[in-house]
DNA sequence: CAATAAAGTGAATATAGGTTCATATTATTG
DNA sequence: CAATAATATGAACCTATATTCACTTTATTG
């Protein structure tokens, strides 16, 4: 008997961890999930492919991991706007918020952003996207339910409704994300966001 | 001189092509743009492959051609739908019959609708579909600034707006659409259709 | 240090599918 | 039929990455 892990080795084991998924991020952040090869994040992290593969299953397992960590910070922000601890802010108020702040974390977030909600990716990771948006609805399904219950909002299928609103951000966000598109402040941010907000209160609403 | 393109040739050359074209319509129809492959529609159209490379430049070429064969045809008829020749009809209803045309053809259309709607493919083809969304979104731009200088709806930025409604359709019947949902008649298509309608009308309304 | 186990390396491998091209076939006309 | 040109063929080629694996390095403990 002659080796044990020991709690220095692990810690160093999550630094590494970190470090490749921070590498991903920011490639994905600089230049799209296009450029999310293995040897880019391997690179990025000066290391060799392979070690990639002693923390990575497999591209596939790195991308969903990326989309986590990408997005799970986003949908908090909404979550939290949605459903404040302060109880006293309407349904209507708590959506228009949680809207407001999807889309500025969205424009702010530019190029990675745009690289979460629309960027052209492959199928496997076009999949992950697609459970990512899931969690945004469930978010303001949920919001929905609520605002009926409380006959803030009209009678309406609050998954159906759900989803239209997060196509509706999804869409009318991927041409000022996109690439080429003009740099945030270039076009009225606020007036965009107003727009978005009114078009979905406006299609809630009794 | 000893050889010169015939009338008849010519018309093999345009069956040809046009047999190509459905060959490769055929291949999304069934198994979706992911088995889209050059050797998949030259086996389908009973040529080698190097045949393909006569008729279409390369396979993004092929992919555009089968974007426009495949949404031309429904853009047209949510076109016809906006603008219809009668002009007794309201903005409002014709805006409402455009989302109704549009949501019952691509549950009609299933593995195709889906394929052309949603499907994730792969970042060339992504970038077609762009082009088709922006396609509808023409449409339902220009009916709703014909609803404001109406003063049927609301003023709004016709373009925003249109952007909004792409997106809230596609999201919306993504689910339904997407492989392993329930078959058309296992969910109540009416309603799913009058929901869809309801969200965006109520949206534009004054 | 010796033994052992884990972590790291990166060249080699595997695969998939788009694209090319030398060759064969077919059509057209004198 | 001979000459010519267009069309068709499909095996070979190319490219881009994901993934593997034999080998090296590093860490741990008696």
């Amino acid at each position: 008997m002659a080796y044990r892990p020991t709690e220095k080795t692990e810690a160093h084991k999550r630094a590494r961890n970190k470090s490749l998924l921070d590498a991903a991020i920011k490639v994905v952040a600089k230049e799209g999930f296009q450029a999310l090869t293995i040897s880019a994040v391997a690179d990025e992290a000066s290391v060799a492919t392979g070690t990639v593969y002693k923390y990575f299953e497999n591209k596939a397992h790195l991308c969903t991991e990326v989309f986590r960590a990408g997005s799970g910070r986003e949908v908090e922000q909404v979550q939290a706007a949605a459903f404040p601890k302060d109880r006293s802010k309407s349904c209507r108020e708590r959506l228009s918020d949680a809207i407001t702040i999807f889309a500025q974390r969205a424009l702010a977030g530019h190029r990675f952003a745009y690289a979460l909600i629309a960027e052209p990716v492959d199928p496997m990771v076009e999949a992950e996207r697609l459970k990512y948006r899931h969690a945004y609805a469930g978010i303001f399904s949920s919001l929905i339910e609520e605002g009926m219950d409380r006959q803030e909002f009209a009678l309406q299928d609050p998954v159906l409704t759900a989803a239209a609103i997060v196509g509706a951000l999804a869409e009318t966000l991927v041409g000022p994300l996109g690439i080429g598109a003009p740099a945030s402040g270039q076009f009225n941010e606020q007036q965009l966001i107003d727009g978005i907000t009114t078009f979905c209160l406006k299609a809630v609403q009794k």
